[in-house]
DNA sequence: CTTGAAAAAGCGTTAGC
DNA sequence: GCTAACGCTTTTTCAAG
């Protein structure tokens, strides 16, 4: 299921879908990359079988949304419990990301939005109960996605 | 451009995006919700000028898409300069995300991705250049989002 | 916010290169 | 594996209530 290496088209499809993954039919992104239409779909389909492109996800403004607290735990789980750890910590309610660090010790960290300080107490307990060892934990002021990406048609050791 | 509160078709649609930003019209977000679609059409253009909906973008799995290493740099850099500072890291080839944390020290957080050691060393010294003081560093195993959201018809303080 | 129509664009399947 | 053309479906747009 995986590949060996993406072409220009499968990079060229990466970097319009970063740019806007709804509003880019497979015509339009067809137009960029310079191939047909259905290319561009048998492509997609194919990045999305292998596992490549996983989701389509809204980028939203927690803060302007209503939850103005957003936070980040980091905690200290067993290593061979991570992934199932991540899970459990993706289920509470308030949790938005989760991401598993190469590490021994402080190895998953959580971020999570929420209306007041109460709400964040909770999603710690919820935490603290299904095994996760709170060790630190901050506020975050902003947080910002790439709009564009690295699937240019440079290559990474450039610019 | 802010409001007091989001209202149920808001949240809805909120929540119908972020299972799939792409493949869900906004016909189904219609039946899902409840409303028209014209409805849904309205209020995505409202939530995207309030923004609250920043856009709309690919979940990609890095690493089968040929980025090996994952990295985080946890830097410090002048409190007043974090948002001027995001940006400069957001240029350099291989950044992928930038939290801007809302404490004095170890304030910006950067996400890169690469294919060798050089890029990580690269990235590494782009962000010492542009002024960022790497205190930290580790590898990310793996990295999940919410496939849920927070935007259902519950309300925060249940479940 | 909804309805209802026309217009447009998307999609999937073919066949052919 | 890519392209092009077909017909079909869906979506969007724009009116009006």
């Amino acid at each position: 299921m995986t590949r060996s290496e993406l072409d220009d088209v499968d990079r060229g499809i990466l970097h319009v879908l970063q740019e806007d993954a709804r509003n880019n039919s497979a015509g339009n992104i067809a137009d960029e990359v310079g191939v047909a239409a259905n290319t561009v779909r048998n492509r997609i389909e194919r990045l999305e079988d292998e596992g490549i492109l996983r989701g389509y996800h809204p980028d939203i403004d927690y803060e302007k949304a209503g939850f103005q607290l957003h936070v980040n735990f980091v905690s200290t789980v067993p290593a061979s419990d991570t992934a199932e750890m991540a899970e459990k910590a993706l289920d509470i309610h308030g949790v938005i990301r989760v991401v598993q660090r190469l590490s021994g010790h402080r190895n998953l960290a959580i971020e999570a939005v929420g209306k007041e300080r109460d709400d964040i107490a909770t999603i710690a307990s919820r935490l603290e109960e299904i095994g996760c060892n709170i060790e630190d934990e901050w506020f975050i002021k902003e947080e910002q996605m790439h709009p564009f990406n690295h699937f240019g048609f440079t290559e990474m050791t450039e610019s």
